[in-house]
DNA sequence: TCATTAACACGGG
DNA sequence: CCCGTGTTAATGA
């Protein structure tokens, strides 16, 4: 187990670092399901993964997964005052942590230089995965996007009977004109529209 | 998985 | 006949 520890971390931290991480550290095993964080609670402690998974949620939906190298951006931010949990940390399997006072973690940022790149690097790195989740919402959601245009339109014209083919809409909206006829079908079959040539009729706004 | 491209059939103007 | 539309197969990211 902790030889795992030093597998997964030793190339990260100069050996006082690793050395002190192992005295100050509590090891906890936990089982699959085991509730870490909570919402709402403050916390007090970072924890590292050495083996198995943590997932984390945001108020009740699925979310993403840490697992060995990462940490917690959350708690890198609680270091800097007592801020309260925004979100939930649930053992995605049985999983084995060390736990890290939160107060260690300003400490050892200008203590251990490799401490430093560790915690920034992490930071980078959820920052990344936020500009991913905005590129996925602001482009990959066509249907939202198809349906936001159609809204815009309707309103600019004073009128739900919109003047424009598919392929319009698809050179406005930058994809294909089969994807929009495909949306729009669905956007019928929903009854949010009726469609007609050259024209498209909103039925909700 | 989902988008794109190309291709085809259908129907209205 | 031309254009807009609806669908499908192949391919790629």
């Amino acid at each position: 187990m902790l030889s795992d520890f030093n597998f997964n971390y030793k190339h990260l931290f100069e050996e006082e670092l690793l050395a002190e991480i192992l005295s100050i550290g509590e090891y906890r095993k936990v089982k699959e399901g085991k509730e870490l964080i909570d919402i709402g609670s403050e916390i007090k402690f970072m924890p590292l993964v050495i083996s198995g998974a943590i997932k984390i949620l945001r108020e009740d939906e699925q979310g993403d997964e840490f697992e060995q190298g990462d940490t917690c951006a959350m708690t890198i931010t609680c270091c800097l005052g007592k801020a309260k949990s925004k979100i939930r940390a649930i053992a995605e399997r049985e999983t084995e942590l060390l736990l890290i006072p939160v107060h260690k973690i300003a400490e050892w940022m200008s203590t251990y230089k490799s401490w430093q790149s560790f915690i920034l690097q992490s930071y980078h790195e959820r920052m990344q995965e936020l500009l991913d989740a905005i590129d996925t919402i602001a482009f990959l959601n066509m249907d939202e996007r198809l349906l936001k245009y159609l809204n815009d339109k309707a309103i600019v014209n004073k009128n739900e009977i919109i003047q424009v083919t598919h392929k319009e809409i698809a050179n406005d909206l930058h994809t294909s004109r089969v994807v929009i006829s495909r949306l729009l079908k669905a956007l019928e079959k929903k009854k949010i529209i009726t469609l007609h040539r050259n024209q498209v009729h909103l039925l909700e706004i």
